[in-house]
DNA sequence: ATCAAATGTTAACCTTGGCTAACTTTTATT
DNA sequence: AATAAAAGTTAGCCAAGGTTAACATTTGAT
């Protein structure tokens, strides 16, 4: 899992940008209104963020209109969404958290932690099968 | 490793008791000035912590003197030691990341981690001896 | 004892990322 | 087609946590 988008997104943008994405694979695309109920977060909150990931071109967004993903922002999106699954996967199945709480850390250190950190957790992860 | 301290420090917070703790271990006190070093952050910024540490209780400090953690400070600053210790060896012996690597990681998991994921871990660590 | 250097503090500014209130635009109902 | 409801936007507020510049205090050297 390798990204050619070489921005750096502070970890609340992390967030939406995952959410976003998350709410798209069904719909295709997504309303701000959708992801201010999912994320449980005002609409004027989603809104500024919106724009910033916009200038970042990581989706599309017209005045009033829906949101969809652009190609880079998709790439990150899928990223974040990995490093997601992977701890989550770490912290239940070699753990043995509990899969709400696993969720809930996962969500938090997913922006945080290296590649390097979260490579060798795959490889050890694949060890151990 | 339990604390009685109830306190829910911010992340920012936290790493500046840690480093309190840690420059404290030798020299017994520590001056704004060194703090500010250590994290190579303005000593304006270390001091509006020290006044926020202050109203907590978890420190003590008289104007233009030098710093000491109260009970409560040592209790919860060992406390937080004890999370980073806890990942950065679980990353270096377990996962074989790089030394500043895993302490670089475990010094911003170190605040997010739940208390669960970090029992499980040192149960892991302990079977797999 | 004086004065320069080091240390500490205060004030004012910036950015991020929440919020509410008020307004605009779009959509849907009748 | 008119209008109510829903959706989106704007403006302005707040707190946290960084900054620099300027000022105050303490310490140390001569």
């Amino acid at each position: 899992m390798k990204s050619s988008v070489k921005l750096k997104l502070t970890s609340s943008l992390e967030d939406y940008l995952e959410v976003i994405y998350l709410l798209t694979k069904d719909k295709g695309e997504v309303r701000i209104t959708d992801i201010a109920v999912f994320m449980n977060l005002s609409k004027p909150s989603v809104n500024r963020a919106i724009v910033s990931l916009k200038e970042n071109a990581l989706l599309e967004h017209e005045r009033y209109g829906t949101i969809k993903l652009t190609k880079d922002g998709l790439l990150l999106a899928k990223e974040i969404y990995f490093r997601h699954e992977t701890l989550t996967k770490f912290f239940v199945n070699t753990l043995g958290i509990d899969p709400d709480i696993a969720q809930n850390d996962a969500c938090k250190i997913e922006h945080i932690i290296s590649h390097q950190t979260l490579n060798k957790l795959v490889a050890y992860m694949n060890k151990s099968i």
